[in-house]
DNA sequence: GGAGCAAGACGGCTCGTCCCGTCCTGCTCC
DNA sequence: GGAGCAGGACGGGACGAGCCGTCTTGCTCC
């Protein structure tokens, strides 16, 4: 009741694997998600298709891959964010690039992507949250709790409810296009939450 | 340089479109969106696939207005939200409401059908926000300047930041699912928002 | 020679168009 | 004003194109 056949990673063409992925990213902002079929992959990879199907079971699969070979090319999951000890900046800063990089195609593209896989697909997005998104929730939530030892955060703030503050009318913008995303977008939200959690 | 030629909706049957909307929304729900196509809904509506591509455009169209259809049965565009006069408790009334439609999956997976297609299709995205999220957005911005008037909220306040402030966090973890979306998120939500918005 | 590889043939499914014969509606002509 | 007619929407379904996921073939590298 195993798999089937597990192939042999260790003989796995990584030149491949690389050219999969580029290829895959390369298409989706060229084309659009939607007008990105698996052949077309293969063939710009110029790889067998069964080669892509040897080694991720979907397209979702190839898109998160995609996008997690672009976001930590060095490190292994090392998430740093910045801390001057003064809380206000450094979250404008996040936000600020966190709004910048939802700008870049190259970027914004592939990720759009992933979403509408994950919207529909549970099991992938709990890959992606367990892959991504946590790392960089912990680093955010961490720098949060620096900032509350530091008293310039109420000692009683849930951390993880101004972390959806602070991100998710960011996020939701981006998705829908339904609002101009701009750098004093993100500091009217910085400003606002940190109204709400001001220290007593 | 018109469109080719459009059919004479005077002579649309009625009995159809119902017959239609009725098909893709229980399509959605009983199988779930990826696995609905057009060939299913035209069997299930008893209606020819003609019939169906002479009325709309794209799939998503059909979503968009089988969750029109659902959500105005009887007043044209008319929203009204709780006025009390108690700001928090009618924020709390309302956004404890949002979280249980999201709760239902009936009214819950034709909507995430809808973005679905939404995310990709600009086009459709602004067809969404004038037919259905406009007039809600309006609502909603008018009892909050009601609330600024009775003096409730800073006057200052920007409203639509408010507003994203309130509903986007709900959205994105009903969206991406990553995170319990119940009654008391809801309250600590307009807690936090009212709290940082507080009049001066 | 065993396994991964590129290339591509293949069946199955879906899309969007096209065509058929039927039915309904409104107009014309006696 | 009643019969005949034209137009168009209808249900049904055939059709080609394109994509998916699997399978086959020969090559290459360990």
């Amino acid at each position: 009741m195993s798999t089937p056949k597990a192939p042999d990673s260790r003989r796995r063409s990584e030149r491949s694997r690389q050219a999969i992925l580029s290829a895959t990213r390369e298409l989706i902002v060229e084309l659009g998600y939607p007008r990105v079929t698996v052949e077309a992959i293969a063939a710009r990879a110029g790889v067998g298709k069964q080669t892509l199907y040897r080694w991720w079971p979907t397209k979702g699969a190839v898109v998160l891959d995609s996008i997690l070979a672009l976001s930590s090319p060095d490190a292994e999951g090392q998430v740093t964010l910045p801390d001057t000890g003064d809380l206000e900046a450094d979250l404008r800063t996040v936000l600020r690039a966190t709004v910048a990089e939802f700008a870049d195609p190259a970027f914004e593209a592939p990720i759009r992507a992933l979403n509408t896989e994950i919207i529909n697909d549970a099991e992938l997005a709990a890959a992606y949250r367990e892959r991504l998104g946590a790392p960089v929730e912990q680093a955010k939530r961490d720098r949060l709790r620096a900032a509350q030892r530091a008293g310039q955060l109420a000692a009683d703030a849930d951390l993880d409810l101004v972390l959806d503050l602070l991100y998710a009318p960011v996020y939701r913008r981006w998705l829908l296009r339904d609002g101009p995303l701009t750098p004093e977008y993100a500091d009217a939200l910085v400003t606002a939450v940190l109204a709400a959690f001001r220290p007593a």
